[in-house]
DNA sequence: GGGGCCAATGTAAACGTTTTCATGGCGGAA
DNA sequence: TTCCGCCATGAAAACGTTTACATTGGCCCC
């Protein structure tokens, strides 16, 4: 392996010098800095990050705990996560897929002293977890967690508020026999969408709600589906809580034949780029996911410079209701 | 910070010995073991990263080069790939989005240095590149790359083949006049998706082909459709070149009140999730994907174990088609 | 012409961990 | 009882880099 000091024997200089070229750029001679670019070019000369890292006490990294990789929703976090990474020099080391809490318990300390920061989504973050499982030097940002846990800034969507706009845009529709697909019991926005649906059909004279099991994914969306066309009496509008488990059941109904939204209206959760391109397009409530993975890690950046503001915060990042054909709308390509 | 120290002298034993105990596991006496493991844990001790990369070695990182992180595609890609490397108690480093040569030769050096091992998918990489900004000595796979460079082993799917094979399909359902939607010129597996198509069809008597530009995103399928659909004369069978340009197409038509697969039939590329569930479901072919990330990381894992074992060999992965309504098959729910 | 100052460069310590080698103590065998 | 050997533990070096501090040399100003 090339190291430094290799660079600064081929340069004739010290290692301090070959440093002070290669980073700062103060302090040194135009002439001798060229020696040693030219030098640290021809030896393929790569700084090692760990050395660099144990000195510095920076590692100029940050790590995305996730609970699961499916779908376009991760795709889209992810990729507003990388970019303003990316443009604050930081690299990104992401973990996901960690069935339960103990698995998850086991990603955080593994990342622990590799990065700088941490943003954490995960079902599993109760309060007490992070107090046992994570360091208190370390900063972290919580994204759409329950928890109001410790010093953590969290940053969450308004599934709540959505749910209920979206509730409210549907039985303005005159939709009153309702049907909710549930996302996992376990995810915070998934309970907060319920209770965004749950609360807005409440008390309201002559209409009905019912609600089904699913998991996010298409495949409970298609067996809710099914599920809804099975039963006695059919609702007029189907909420997804989100919308991969909308396209699921679309696709139920397309099967089976039934009209959409002839027959029965439907909404989903998200906006995935894909909800749009559905047949019909998917009436949806907008999360500007990349927004999100962007905002969360601004935030965390700001908590790494100036670790002692360490407020609790909570921002809340609004949605909107998209009104597309699915809905009973009137077709609308607007935003296409 | 809380350091090895801090936990020998918490625990009344040397540095070495928390070292053993916490690591290693062998030549430590259970209760001093215990009294460590209680003394580490009352402190939340976690060991830094970069010392211990310092001395092993060894960063226990290996990263993931990719050209962008749009959609399913991606997704389930990195799934493969972080799960895969999970199992080998490997970190995730991911940088994405890199539109230029530059941008992605930057990305490179600074991914140097800090993992073990690349995983490289970028349509910029061109024979000489690797050459000039990746050291000899950093373990890397190549993935769905065109060149045949250096000393790095290769995991291609097999575009080409099940282009051909997908092809032959339509061509067997009767449909004689074809057209294709392109992905991006730069990406090998576009072109070889191109090449596929276009060599089977290559003079077939009564068969036309056209063809039309797209960038695999739904957008550009959407305006493929619009375009082919405005076309003096419309063709029988739409082949995109992958299944995010197919969704937008067939969006496209399905806006347009155009019969899938009644009046056009239409095919994909890469069997993403969402696929079966559209309307018509649709006919594609099948890469799997998270296997191939899942591959790809094995490889690597294998050329940084044993780095001797340099073969610039080439695995391809097969494809295979999987016939659903939308190319005029009977509608086949198989796989769902 | 000499002294002082500043800019360029060098020297060496420090970062936290692993690991090699040394050391001490204890048990068992003679 | 004595000696050998082994096992648990400790001391210290090493990893590659940055950076505070030291040193050199040249220039300007008096």
């Amino acid at each position: 392996m090339v190291t430094i000091k290799d660079v600064a024997r081929e340069a004739r200089v010290s290692v301090a010098t070959v440093s002070r070229a290669l980073n700062g750029g103060a302090r040194v001679t135009p002439e001798t800095r060229t020696r040693i670019e030219r030098a640290a070019a021809r030896l393929r000369y790569v700084p090692l990050g760990a050395a660099r890292s144990l000195v510095t006490r920076r590692t100029q990294a940050i790590g995305a705990l996730l609970p699961d990789l499916f779908g376009e929703f991760f795709s889209e976090l992810i990729r507003g996560i990388d970019l303003a990474a990316r443009a604050h020099g930081l690299h990104l080391l992401v973990s996901s897929s960690h069935g339960d809490a103990g698995e998850t318990a086991a990603a955080l300390r593994a990342m622990q002293g590799r990065v700088d920061g941490l943003l954490i989504m995960s079902p599993h973050v109760e309060p007490g977890f992070l107090r046992k499982h994570l360091s208190d030097s370390l900063p972290a940002v919580l994204v759409g967690s329950a928890s109001r846990e410790r010093r953590c800034p969290r940053i969450n969507t308004d599934d709540y508020g959505g749910a209920c706009a979206m509730t409210g845009h549907l039985l303005a529709k005159g939709h009153r026999a309702l049907a909710f697909i549930e996302g996992p019991a376990a995810n915070f926005d998934a309970r907060e969408r319920r209770r965004g649906f749950a609360e807005t059909v409440a008390g309201r004279r002559g209409v009905t709600a019912s609600y089904l099991q699913g998991d996010y994914s298409e495949e409970s969306g298609f067996r809710a589906g099914r599920a809804l066309l099975a039963a006695r009496k059919r609702p007029d509008a189907v909420f997804a809580a989100n919308d991969m488990m909308a396209i699921g059941c679309l696709s139920a109904f397309n099967e089976a034949g039934v009209n959409v939204p002839g027959e029965i209206a439907l909404a989903g959760f998200d906006d995935i780029p894909m909800a749009r391109y559905m047949h019909p397009p998917l009436t949806t409530v907008r999360v500007r996911i990349a927004e999100l993975g962007h905002a969360a890690l601004e935030r965390l950046v700001g908590q790494i410079a100036t670790p002692e503001t360490t407020a609790a915060d909570l921002t809340t990042v609004p949605c909107e209701v998209v009104v597309r054909a699915s809905c009973g709308a009137r077709t609308d390509t607007a935003g296409r």
